[in-house]
DNA sequence: GCAATTGTTGATCATTTGATCAATACGAAT
DNA sequence: ATTCGTATTGATCAAATGATCAACAATTGC
């Protein structure tokens, strides 16, 4: 009447098990958070030993890391997919803005959180969320350059603008997981900052092309 | 060779010793992080038992809640302060901005990153941190309500924004924490966003005002 | 079929953590 | 000086964590 009475798991590709058990650490992360990657937690939802996990992986260090990797990978992916499907610049911006801070990424946002406290003892993943801020500068930047080029922004150093609207993000995300009341204005006022940010007159960003209902 | 002889620590009055355990607890977190906070960490700091730690406090989640507190209520009273200095509400903005984010308090960001992620398995922590993010969240509400009274700032909602503003500097400075090239132009950009956010022109806020040696 | 390779497990360690409790000893009150 | 309250301690628990290793068993290659 205690636990699953587990009989033993099929024998697999290491391919095979490698991919379930960082499935595992995935869903695991996503739905309690980085910490909860532990060896018994992972190993339990993987449906297999503790000793398996730690076969297949150097140390759990290595694997809170990889996992954080393959979320925020996912994460960049959807989300410039989502961007490369607009046309213009402001456009481009306004859709990354406005998804970014539509608070249905929370799980997402927690595991941006851990990392940022989690790294500071753990060194694979201070490294993977250093590459993984570059790789959404990038995004950003490569909307800034574009718009830069075209005249729809004024002419601001990209790299560092993008960085500044990557703060405000996370900064934004992460406090909505603390205050409840939530969403609200953000995306409007965000737009705003972003407008001074970039040079632009009031209004220039985000009109009726973003949450466009019909 | 090994650790020190501890004597029998001297006998105290509690409020002394409450106080003690409190000052340990409060230069761990700032100088290894909330996540240091440990029952053993703390008594050694402190130069006690853990047993007696343990005997000032009804659960380590309070002390380390307790810590947070105190921590964040000292920045707050030292911003405030300096705050208060200035008289119009455009560089009392602009002093509050430029000192938060003159990476000089890595130390606090570091406790504010930590609870976040810890404040999602400690409730006390939780409510803490949520009451602190409400007093920051004040003062800046005043320096805008004030500001939008003056005309300084345009018709904004103060809570709002305040909200906002709070959110990137929270955000770039955690940022800061990951990326070590650091400041840079983090304080020129977002006085730029606030502009933005404010409804002001480009410019309006810090003039020499701020940075001003001389 | 048989042996070799290796995926998989159970058992077990060493650490670290928060917490409890009877016993000790210091300081104040009488 | 003796008593009493309590600050302080040492010892000890229980739980959770990462990690290791000899043994077992399934798949593969011959």
């Amino acid at each position: 009447m205690s636990s699953t009475p587990r009989k033993r798991a099929e024998r697999k590709t290491p391919a095979e098990r490698r991919t379930e058990i960082a499935t595992a650490a995935r869903s695991l992360a996503l739905g309690e958070g980085l910490s909860a990657v532990t060896l018994r937690a992972v190993a339990a939802r993987a449906g297999v030993t503790p000793a398996l996990v730690a076969h297949y992986q150097p140390s759990m260090d290595a694997l809170i890391a990889e996992t954080f990797d393959a979320i925020v990978a996912v994460e960049i992916e959807e989300v410039g997919a989502l961007v490369a499907e607009r046309r213009t610049p402001p456009e481009r911006l306004a859709i990354l803005v406005g998804t970014l801070l539509d608070g249905s990424r929370e799980d997402v946002t927690v595991v941006w959180v851990e990392a940022w406290a989690l790294g500071r003892r753990n060194e694979s993943l201070a490294a993977s969320v250093r590459h993984r801020m570059d790789a959404w500068q990038s995004v950003i930047v490569g909307i800034i350059d574009d718009g830069v080029e075209t005249g729809d922004f004024g002419p601001v150093d990209a790299a560092a603008a993008a960085w500044q609207l990557l703060g405000m993000i996370d900064g934004l995300n992460a406090q909505a997981l603390v205050r409840w009341d939530g969403a609200g204005e953000r995306d409007t006022l965000t737009t705003r900052s972003v407008e001074g940010l970039l040079g632009l007159r009031p209004g220039a960003l985000a009109p009726h092309v973003v949450g466009g209902a019909g």
